[in-house]
DNA sequence: CTCAGCTCCTGCGGGC
DNA sequence: TGCCCGCAGGAGCTGA
């Protein structure tokens, strides 16, 4: 499942082929997600141009110039898969033309120039939705996020204040998307061992100067994982099908057992669960 | 209001 | 090989 990089990375490979081009056609092949698609979305996709492609949290936000800005969420197991119709897709198997289609493909659209994005979500958690560009942020699920980690609202004052008075493990207080907006297991994990703050710490029990060097631990995380094109597990991969490789940069998420990399510390990598899910981490130099 | 737990889905890998 | 279990990158909802 995709987090703040991985979907950075997606919005960067569908700039191309969708900002400024329209959509000819909008296929709704399954429409039954986890939160179901506006019914009449096709029609309000079709021959809708594409103005321009942003990003918010985990959200790409597609403008339109009907007026409408077409929200995307990736969910677990979302995928965003690019073809152009003109390249060998799969060597030696496919020439021309489009790839075939996949189980799970649950929307396509068609570009005017013969491009197709297709969306692909086994889980179905992912989630579809249109509203006025105008007052975009008013969308219910939009409404309630914290600022982004990599914007300028994002700092020490901030997160200190944010983080007072919460008894929750700070790990747990960093997943919540009205805290920080983007972030998820796997680089919660690695902006604490960053940061060398347990994720056990309740949150609002941890001294402000060690909640500054979070700031900057979270910041670079995101920052060298979307230059890296996000990291590749299981799902996630960029539009035109390449991996992102962060996941060989990882210092504690799924390196159970593994020596810790920071410099001097002997501990091992750690895994325990938190409110149901995995959290790795080193005890000897995360506090 | 805060917070822990459950739930929604499907697929994959490990153990037996 | 087949089956069962646990686990997976999210996040909304419920209820204590």
């Amino acid at each position: 499942m995709p987090e703040l990089p991985e979907v950075e990375t997606v919005r960067r490979g569908l700039m191309p082929v969708m900002e400024g081009r329209a959509i000819t056609q909008a296929e709704l092949r399954r429409p039954d997600l986890r939160r179901p698609f506006p019914p009449d979305m096709a029609e309000r996709l079709t021959g809708a141009r594409v103005v321009r492609l942003g990003r918010r949290s985990k959200y790409i936000l597609v403008d339109l110039d009907t007026g409408e800005t077409l929200i995307v969420h990736l969910g677990m197991s979302g995928r965003m898969v690019v073809s152009t119709g003109a390249a060998a897709h799969v060597p030696g198997a496919f020439a021309l033309g489009h790839p075939p289609e996949e189980k799970h493909d649950h929307v396509i659209l068609h570009m005017e120039d013969g491009a197709r994005i297709v969306f692909n979500d086994a889980r179905r958690f992912g989630a579809m939705d249109l509203w006025p560009t105008e007052r975009i942020e008013t969308h219910w699920l939009l409404a309630e996020l914290g600022p982004e980690p990599l914007g300028n609202s994002f700092d020490e004052p901030y997160l200190i204040a944010r983080l007072r008075g919460r008894h929750m493990p700070v790990k747990a207080a960093l997943l919540d998307q009205r805290v920080v907006a983007g972030l998820g297991n796997i680089y919660v994990c690695e902006a604490l061992h960053r940061a060398g703050v347990s994720p056990r710490r309740k949150a609002g029990r941890i001294a402000p100067a060690r909640v500054g060097r979070l700031v900057p631990a979270i910041r670079n995380v995101l920052g060298e994982a979307i230059a890296a094109g996000g990291s590749t597990l299981r799902d996630h991969r960029r539009t035109d099908g390449e991996l992102g490789y962060f996941q060989h940069t990882f210092r504690v998420y799924g390196r159970e057992g593994a020596p810790c990399t920071a410099p001097g510390c002997t501990g091992r990598v750690r895994r325990i669960v938190q409110s149901g899910r995995s959290t790795f981490y080193c005890t000897a130099c995360q506090r």
